[in-house]
DNA sequence: CCGTGAAAACGGACAACGTTCAGAACAGCG
DNA sequence: CGCTGTTCTGAACGTTGTCCGTTTTCACGG
């Protein structure tokens, strides 16, 4: 087994996806490149073609790791929290809190679309199915004898309607509004959410 | 004045909009270049930059019409409802149909970012402020004694929320609920959003 | 009708991009 | 040392946005 270099190929593969995301991090999605990820790890480009099967699995591989840094800052924000309503207000304002802290890396997850001819990640898709659970089990106790598709289709649409405050704060269009503070819009939209569950 | 060709600068410029416009409904974002756009109205790339700064000065531009067509879609859909709570779930409705149904012109307003180089786009901007106070003022009567700084931050969390089901629909991320009729989400959002006001 | 100057359009150049692949460089084995 | 198979390189191809020197075309003055 001739190896020229020190570095496994799993050591290579974690290099590669740190220097990717510190290049998105600072240049943003557009300024990410193969050449420069290359550059960074002390590789040639055709060597990162044998680690990852081309850009897109390179780029879906740092949106899985983006899904669990987003929901582990959920978590981390929500769990000593008791009342539900005061957990779901908290998963909202993280929710906008990593958007705003980490643009590039938000945008990039939910911008970057894999071509046809590739086969869906599963293991994304359940990072996501995931991150909407953890906000459907703190709003069941809000619907208790809510059945579970209701429930279900419930969480997605306060989900959606948080994503959407996020994705405005990120892709500033909001300028008009004014307002830099995106927590105020998303606690007023789980407490008259939450409201309107109890009115109904 | 040497014209070597027919058509104004003007006309060059509608030729070009018509034709980047149908590139990108047809290839998406991505497979939108200049020299394609060139191609498709019998110029060379040097010419497009005669009448456009550059991409981004184009695709800002198409974004407007963008806008321009969201805003009219929104109008027609709405003017022949009566009852305001209605006239807001037709808005969202129509806002989520706009956006199924033009998937890549929808994603590019609100993907793609001028480089801070350029200066901000003013019309761009009022475009977007014009169909907020769309919202806004079929929001009013649901909230009649809001102050109007009241009354913009609560139209721009609701239409943040809309929003925000758009986008998760027309990301593809939405596979795991496994319903494709995006307007439920709407309505109900409207409709739980309405009655949590009501009830505040 | 011809010449001239300016506007209009072309087309080649450049750097950067994703991607591929023939061959060079290497480690270990005999 | 030489052989073998893996590892890695570096050049290549096509495409992209952007620029700019050159050429073409026209309107007008003579």
């Amino acid at each position: 087994m001739g190896r020229r270099n020190q570095h496994s190929r799993e050591q290579q593969r974690d290099m590669a996806i740190a220097a990717a995301e510190l290049i998105l991090v600072r240049e943003g999605f557009g300024g990410l490149s193969m050449r420069k990820v290359a550059d960074a790890i002390g590789y040639t480009v055709g060597q990162l073609y044998l680690i990852f099967q081309n850009q897109d699995d390179l780029l879906a591989t740092i949106n899985e790791r983006t899904t669990d840094a987003i929901y582990g800052h959920l978590r981390d924000r929500s769990e000593a929290i008791d009342e539900p309503l005061a957990r779901l207000r908290a998963l909202a304002a993280a929710y906008i809190e990593f958007a705003q802290r980490h643009p590039h890396r938000f945008r990039m997850l939910f911008e970057h679309q894999l071509p046809p001819a590739m086969e869906p990640r599963v293991s994304g898709e359940l990072r996501i199915k995931r991150m909407f659970e953890l906000v459907e089990s703190n709003l069941a106790p809000l619907l208790p004898s809510a059945p579970p598709a209701r429930l279900r289709q419930t969480a997605a649409t306060l989900w959606g309607g948080v994503h959407g405050i996020a994705a405005l704060a990120v892709s500033g269009k909001f300028k008009w509004a004014g307002n830099r503070d995106f927590e105020r819009y998303s606690d007023e939209l789980v407490s008259t959410f939450a409201a309107g569950l109890a009115a109904g």
